[in-house]
DNA sequence: ATACAGCTTGAAGTTAACTCAAAGTCAAGA
DNA sequence: TCTTGACTTTGAGTTAACTTCAAGCTGTAT
């Protein structure tokens, strides 16, 4: 599959996919004899990984260390295990926000529904009745 | 309230909550007669809906759009209503990107759940069963 | 065989969102 | 009064993650 085809797949940029190789988001892609790039099965599955994970925000150097430990061989086994599980935890803790956030959107949505009928609001920054978190350790 | 204060109520710098003052984020900040910044309950409540949209990933172009509208007055709420809803579908976008990639962690966890006893693993990237979005428009 | 689109590299440039530094101001305590 | 420490402004610097550039290959169609 040409770095084309694989753009086009995941809504990237070819110079995006040429930065995720070289600074070890992806392992090497295979190439053609003339030294163009030929994704195979396995090379997209591993950007696959990396667009799904970029999205949710994992950072570059946490990829790079995956990939990085998974080249070492079975002997890291144990280690990417352990970085999953603080991966998910990541995860995890930032979709709360998303939530957070939802719910503050929601309660501010609900003060204009009804503003929108007396046509004037003074303040829309009142205590939203959400779980949003503003005390921080 | 310093902004010491505040600071430590929404974990943030001081530069940052500077910052958010001077592009727009936040409106302008109660002053003591020395020039002193001194957050009223008012700005509190910006700094907390600020806080909370930022850490959902809305640009500050966004907050500061919003901000902008608010101090034009009542005839603008028609406006941020419409620039609210907008956000609002931007963040629940964002937030399935989010349960994808879950999504993606846990099988990947699993599949490390049983190398671990076996003590290999070749091939990790396979079809995790889950709805990643691999296709774009 | 020659054009020409599309690929290659490494390096430099861009963008968003802070973050820091320098130099000055203010208020309270010794 | 002097010092200390927290505050002020302005403007420059930093970081992550691309993105663009320049200059030179590749490979398919005429």
């Amino acid at each position: 599959m040409t770095i084309k085809e694989v753009c086009k797949r995941f809504g990237i940029s070819s110079d995006t996919l040429r930065y995720y190789e070289r600074v070890g988001v992806i392992p090497e892609v295979h190439r053609t004899p003339g030294g163009i790039r030929d994704y195979s099965e396995e090379d997209i599955g591993w950007v696959e990984t990396a667009v799904c994970f970029r999205s949710a925000g994992m950072p570059i150097e946490l990829l790079t260390e995956y990939v990085r430990l998974y080249r070492e061989g079975d002997c890291t086994i144990a280690a990417r295990f352990a970085l999953l599980k603080e991966a998910r935890e990541r995860i995890l803790a930032e979709r709360q926000k998303y939530d957070d956030a939802l719910n503050k959107m929601s309660y501010k949505i609900s003060v204009y529904e009804r503003a929108m009928q007396t046509g004037k609001l003074d303040w829309d920054n009142g205590p939203c009745g959400c779980e949003c978190q503003t005390e921080k350790e």
